[in-house]
DNA sequence: AATCAGAACTTGTATGTACATGTTCTGATT
DNA sequence: AATCAGAACATGTACATACAAGTTCTGATT
């Protein structure tokens, strides 16, 4: 377990306790030498942590008044989040496995290409569907290069997050990705997990996941039911 | 004229020589220090150029080796960039009006409420269908608040960019937004427009942009024929 | 010639300081 | 009582410094 920097435990605790309601819409954060004071840390580090809150769309800092907390978005904030639990909530998430964890060969990742050495190792693959107030709203398809990931498809994914599972069993950590969005209209079988019509539209997110673990990327392609849920990002 | 302070300055002379191709895919930038001497400024001031280039996916750092160029995303970076323009360059886009600028009154912008001033004073209107190499991939729906810009009606949007005209004509500096995005498919009205069949899927963006102008946001639908060019983000 | 320890680089984290600039409150003056 | 200058406090920018930790090159030893 190696030490998380001061700045991004600064920054965990604020966000947490930002999306925890702690800290209403409209509130002002502790002033910037309060938190000082509060974590033994100078500016400098503070402001570190609350310029990630700004970029990340939690907080809007003004001159002279302080840290606002923003409104939190209602939608679905997977644009910017790494992973479907955070973004809405453990509350009302169910998980379905389609297909469990097994090993495949592979030649593409979706719309991604992947090196040879990952062609050569195979992947983990499996599918999910999840619901949110037990209404299908994500189908997503993971596929993991096999390597150094041992018992890995033996792992239960309906209870614990694949997120937690790579941090905390693994020491994986994700560190950011790229995305590519589509609009797609639903074929018989989406139409069929998803409980709606044939030619309904759906987002398709194909998403490559870098992690500390140098040249290790995951993938996975998200179909999205959102009709009820929109995405949600800030910029 | 206000003077940009020296982190931006450097971040967007860096930026260009990204996008401009000085440095290539793969590059190692200057080191810290290097552009320490290069811009007269100290380890911090560069930092918080770099860094904000590292989170907005242009450039990866490594400790211990250095800054490296990332991959230009090759689709359209609409979802972390501010204006088409940037988002795909000048060369391929063209615009056609599809309804002048005028006033209307309003009480929504697509799916974000408005205040009772804004509703009051009534908003700038107007439709612009956007070709990249002639094939009709955007067609955006703009609403401004109308304060405080004298003549704006009468601008052309054709050649110059909305965020220009904004920014060097009544200096209002984009700052940031947020957005909504679904799946939609095209009724007879969009099929016209982007030349498609009813029914196919397209991508809707609500945007809210927010200004250096507190209190001052405008607004945009956008509508993405994303079959040939997906959007792309990182995060 | 191959190996390996270490120097010389790189970025990561954190402190301390200084002054500029915007906002809010307060109290003396009117 | 209302007004307004200024104190107090907020964030914004920038400097200088120190050490930690990862990467790469180099040269002495084997």
């Amino acid at each position: 377990m190696t030490e998380l920097p001061l700045h991004k435990k600064v920054y965990e605790q604020l966000r947490k306790h930002i999306t925890e309601g702690v800290y209403a819409e409209g509130d002002l954060l502790p002033s910037e030498n309060e938190l000082c004071s509060l974590h033994n840390a100078t500016r400098p580090t503070i402001r570190k942590a609350l310029d990630r809150l700004a970029t990340e769309g939690l907080i809007t800092k003004q001159q002279g008044k302080g840290s606002i907390v923003k409104a939190q978005p209602k939608g679905i904030g997977i644009l910017s989040i790494s992973s479907t639990t955070s973004a809405i909530g453990k509350e009302n998430l169910t998980t379905r496995i389609i297909v469990k964890p097994e090993i495949r060969n592979w030649n593409k990742a979706f719309s991604f290409e992947i090196t040879e050495t990952e062609k050569e190792v195979g992947c983990i693959y499996f599918e999910r569907l999840r619901l949110v107030d037990n209404i299908p709203v994500f189908f997503d398809t993971t596929m993991i290069p096999n390597i150094n990931l041992p018992r890995f498809t033996s792992k239960n994914f309906e209870n614990n997050s694949l997120f937690s599972i790579l941090r905390e069993q693994y020491q994986i950590e994700v560190t950011g990705g790229e995305q590519k969005i589509q609009a797609v209209v639903a074929d018989k079988t989406l139409s069929a997990l998803f409980e709606i019509k044939t030619g309904s539209p759906l987002l398709r997110l194909d998403r490559k996941i870098a992690t500390n673990k140098k040249d290790f990327f995951f993938y996975s392609q998200v179909l999205c039911n959102a009709r009820e849920y929109s995405l949600v990002g800030t910029f």
